[in-house]
RNA sequence: GUCCCCAUCGUCUAGCCUGGCCCAGGACACCUGCCUUUCACGCAGGCGACAGGGGUUCAAAUCCCCUUGGGGACGCCA
């Protein structure tokens, strides 16, 4: 029987920051291109660059990962262990006469580029050690022999048929003077030998597909398939990048989002499926294709995000929306919250919010002590009127006798003192409102009288009516 | 400067490939109303866009060209 060519994919962070949310949403699309397909989805460090990348980034990027819920199907590789590799390829363009060394020094390079801007063209190499053939040598680098004529051209998944005339590109360097790799040849080897069929990234590299692409010829190598997926632009419309406000994974989860909104939100951001808006993961495997990427860069909207992380939250079953805000309880100054008592408050309070801070403040006035309880001087003044606090002293008897303290048996006391004494329920509600709560918002009353119990419940109206 | 890409409501987008069903649909945000003791949720409405100009065609948001605007890339960074 004959296999159809597995599918694989990957994901090349550099560790010199954290997972971004640009980085993130690219990472999304190739891990849901491979799960898709069946596939395999692999990760790589990209480390060569020496100065900047940093253990503690790539531990951060794949905590981030995680959060997401993106796994991966093999360990990941990286690029600083693999200088032998490389090299190994570097030597064969070498041998085949596809790779030249070149003693040009930057300065030398830099006024070759500043020659050819003032000329009006592309800033490039000019060549100069292309047919010297000289040796290895201390400070030399190795440049790919470039093609100086014709086009070199793909079809790209996000944007169709894209070409580039071989006069825009130079000879590349391929492995610096200090014996490392750059990033064109290192990306090809990887590509190559973790088998990658399918390459999605960022719009920013389009520019690089035909340098790559002709090393892959070099080399001999089988061209993937390409995908630019467009940046994510500020809310100035420019590029976010990490030093333009683009903020890290790590930063919303801090913020109080939930993983699966971020995902949505970020998927949603360049990729569309019909009108729908809301997407569970495995629903997002299911419909995911290439084709719906756009192909125009998109602004991000906290906006709704936000409105995404509400709906995520109020689809969270209450023990795990619990779970999730305890951090940010105690945060907010209840170290000593329970996860069971969290759990009673949030079916209360999940609709009330849009991120976990939100939350944890929503759901103050049911942590704090009964004697710490803050009232709002304006809600006292408005509710807490003589007749308000004559009604609060009056179900506060009623409540006392109660056996059963539910939000149901409140409910009816308070029901029927409304009938019993030809009130409309507006006359009590706001002033047993402001005793409970110390405000005008919140969930129902006897729902909160429920949870606060009847010890509590009756503590917080004897204090309302000394106030 | 050179090359590449992109262009529908404020924002994300559907529609564009395979012209007519689109005097353009959905979502976020915003506004109004309903529900409710209140806040929120929810529900019902509203505001709001085919960048401009030329073509092609009986017919263009959809195809072609130009202009304008925006973005990206031009590194011994990735």
């Amino acid at each position: 029987m004959t296999t159809q060519p597995q599918v694989v994919t990957r994901f090349a962070p550099s560790p010199t920051g954290h997972l971004h949310i640009g980085g993130a949403r690219t990472a999304i699309f190739s891990w849901l291109l491979a799960r898709k397909m069946g596939g395999r989805f692999v990760l790589r460090i990209e480390d060569t660059d020496r100065e900047r990348s940093k253990q503690e980034y790539t531990d951060a990027i794949l905590e981030s990962m995680r959060w997401l819920g993106l796994d991966w199907d093999a360990d990941p590789i990286y690029q600083s262990d693999r200088d032998d590799v490389y090299n190994k390829y570097i030597d064969q363009l070498l041998d085949e006469g596809k790779a030249y060394w070149c003693e040009c020094t930057p300065e030398e390079v830099e006024a070759m580029r500043e020659a050819a801007r003032a000329a009006g063209d592309k800033p490039k190499y000019n060549g100069h050690c292309r047919a010297r053939n000289l040796p290895a040598g201390e400070g030399r680098v190795v440049r790919f022999k470039a093609p100086v004529s014709g086009k070199t051209g793909w079809v790209d998944l996000v944007k169709g048929p894209l070409s580039f005339d071989n006069t825009e590109l130079d000879d590349m360097i391929i492995r610096r003077s200090d014996g490392s790799p750059t990033y064109n040849l290192a990306v090809v080897v990887d590509d190559y030998e973790q088998k990658i069929s399918h390459v999605l990234r960022g719009d920013d590299h389009v520019s690089n597909t035909p340098k790559q692409i002709m090393l892959y010829e070099a080399l001999g190598f089988p061209v993937p398939k390409f995908g630019h997926v467009p940046m994510i632009l500020g809310s100035d419309r420019k590029k976010l990048s990490k030093r333009h406000g683009a903020l890290s994974v790590m930063e919303y989860e801090k913020m109080g989002y939930l993983p699966q909104a971020l995902v949505n939100y970020l998927v949603r951001l360049g990729w569309s499926y019909g009108d729908q808006e809301i997407f569970e993961l495995q629903e997002l495997i299911e419909k995911f294709s290439t084709d719906g990427l756009s192909g125009s860069p998109a602004g991000f909207d906290p906006d709704k995000l936000q409105w995404l992380n509400a709906h995520y939250m109020k689809a969270s079953a209450d023990a795990d929306l619990a779970a999730l805000a305890l951090p940010f309880v105690v945060r907010a100054g209840f170290d000593d919250a329970s996860i069971d008592f969290l759990t009673k408050l949030v079916p209360l309070f999940k609709e009330r919010a849009k991120d976990l801070p939100e939350l944890a403040e929503a759901m103050r006035f049911m942590l704090v002590s009964d004697a710490g309880l803050a009232y709002d001087e304006a809600a006292v003044a408005k509710a807490l009127t003589e007749e308000g606090r004559i009604h609060v002293a009056a179900l506060r008897a009623l409540f006392a006798g109660l056996e059963s303290f539910t939000k149901d048996t409140t409910h009816d006391v308070m029901a029927r003192y409304v009938e019993d004494n030809g009130l409309k329920f507006k006359a009590v509600g706001p002033p047993l409102r402001v005793a409970l709560v110390g405000a005008m918002g919140g969930p129902n009353l006897p729902d909160v009288m429920e949870v606060l119990g009847k010890e509590r419940t009756l503590a917080r109206m004897d204090r309302a009516v000394t106030l």
